[in-house]
DNA sequence: TAATTTCCTTACAACGACTGTAAGTGTACA
DNA sequence: TGTACACTTACAGTCGTTGTAAGGAAATTA
């Protein structure tokens, strides 16, 4: 079965959030409303969404310095929907890293119109990881950070790729040994060692000295030097 | 150096046409105006342009046709900018494909703005090779077709994409020698055929038998089956 | 039809990348 | 100082990729 798209909505306005909410669930979307305004960059990080509906006059941080810091950390499209119909507006919103720039009112077509437009669009993407000014193009293999690249072997990408995906936190050896070797039998404790150390000589390549770390008894931990 | 994108402009108000192509320049872009509206399809293939900004109103084939024939074979971005400010136009434009829907008038700043997004949007894309009904990842030696995919070695990727660059062209031995072996020194002629071979048995793998035809005497060429 | 040119196919071997095994070394902590 | 935990290096097997060699098939021409 195929899983439907998320849609995340970020507006303060509970009767529009609601109608929107409503707008996406009729056509099968899975749908996902902000709950409160006090981190909302970490609950839109933890869901998870395909897609961000964002708005601009939000209580704390406005849309715009949402917008900024989600498009430099995940990589979803972002949707901004406004009753601002400032084209000022506009052009900083899109300056910003956001896709569309819709105004309110808006036709519950266009904006679904839009919305499929985006993720079309978005789905023909290589799939990235994002974290601490690194990127991880799943599919590759490929690490990209800064200027320079690495392309991984196999497994030393699939230890890479849980590293990312958990960080900041520890992954256990024995959450990636499983994964890795089906975690039944155990190949061996060791083999884990070894393609670790392969992965950080290969790291040392293009400068990523002390990016994964070890935490004795527990596992290990991305740990990138600079926060971009 | 940098080569700037080419924009592409599909209208057929001279005086409209060349003050987009003004503003377009001015920003640094290579520009292209059609020329006219004879085989406007075969014109815009020649030009590869980078992104297309297309009129709905056009003499001959109307904008919808031809945004619907270019996204079956093309990979850059549609822009639509029209006078008809109508939610129907829009709907149906962005249903075939199109990247963004703006009507006239439009402010020079909105336009570029939203072109600049999705330049950089599409920048991030894997590139792709259309020829009927077939589609090649460069990066990825994938070849995809229908619901399948396969991915080529090194060498017979490189050829294969040599095929889909000049389809429905021939390509001759000595340009794809040439081009992967340095046609200096000409390894050996039969080092090709012994890769033609082999991709030949790979393309059967999923279906594709007889896509690559052998011209005697002249090359080789690609001949997909049916049309996309 | 026979000869010649052009193209195709198969088998083989060399090479390199990747990966797990084994054995020994280093390090933190009680 | 001892013990558990973690790191490193060397080695060998496997697999995919690629060029070489040799012979066969098909099309063209005399």
């Amino acid at each position: 079965m195929i899983m439907k798209p998320c849609i995340m909505i970020i507006e303060d306005n509970i009767y529009l959030r609601e109608e929107l909410l409503h707008t996406f669930a009729k056509e099968g979307y899975a749908v996902l409303g902000i709950s409160s305004f006090q981190s909302p960059e970490q609950e839109i990080l933890n869901a998870h969404p395909d897609l961000v509906v964002l708005d601009i006059n939000l209580p704390g941080k406005s849309g715009f310095e949402l917008c900024k810091w989600l498009k430099n950390r995940c990589t979803f499209p972002i949707l901004i929907l406004t009753a601002r119909d400032d084209l000022n507006d506009e052009l900083r919103a899109l300056g910003l890293g956001a896709d569309d720039y819709l105004t309110k009112p808006c036709p519950p077509n266009r904006l679904l119109a839009r919305v499929t437009r985006l993720l079309e669009t978005y789905q023909k993407l290589p799939s990235l990881l994002k974290f601490g000014g690194l990127t991880f193009d799943v599919d590759a293999c490929r690490i990209l950070w800064k200027t320079t690249s690495l392309t991984l072997p196999e497994t030393e990408g699939r230890i890479f790729q849980l590293l990312m995906e958990h960080a900041p936190d520890i992954v256990s050896k024995e959450y990636i040994a499983g994964n890795l070797w089906g975690g039944v039998d155990y190949v061996d404790e060791n083999i884990l060692q070894v393609n670790m150390t392969r992965l950080r000589k290969n790291l040392d390549k293009i400068g990523l000295k002390d990016i994964v770390r070890t935490v004795r008894g527990q596992g290990y931990v991305l740990c990138p030097s600079s926060e971009p």
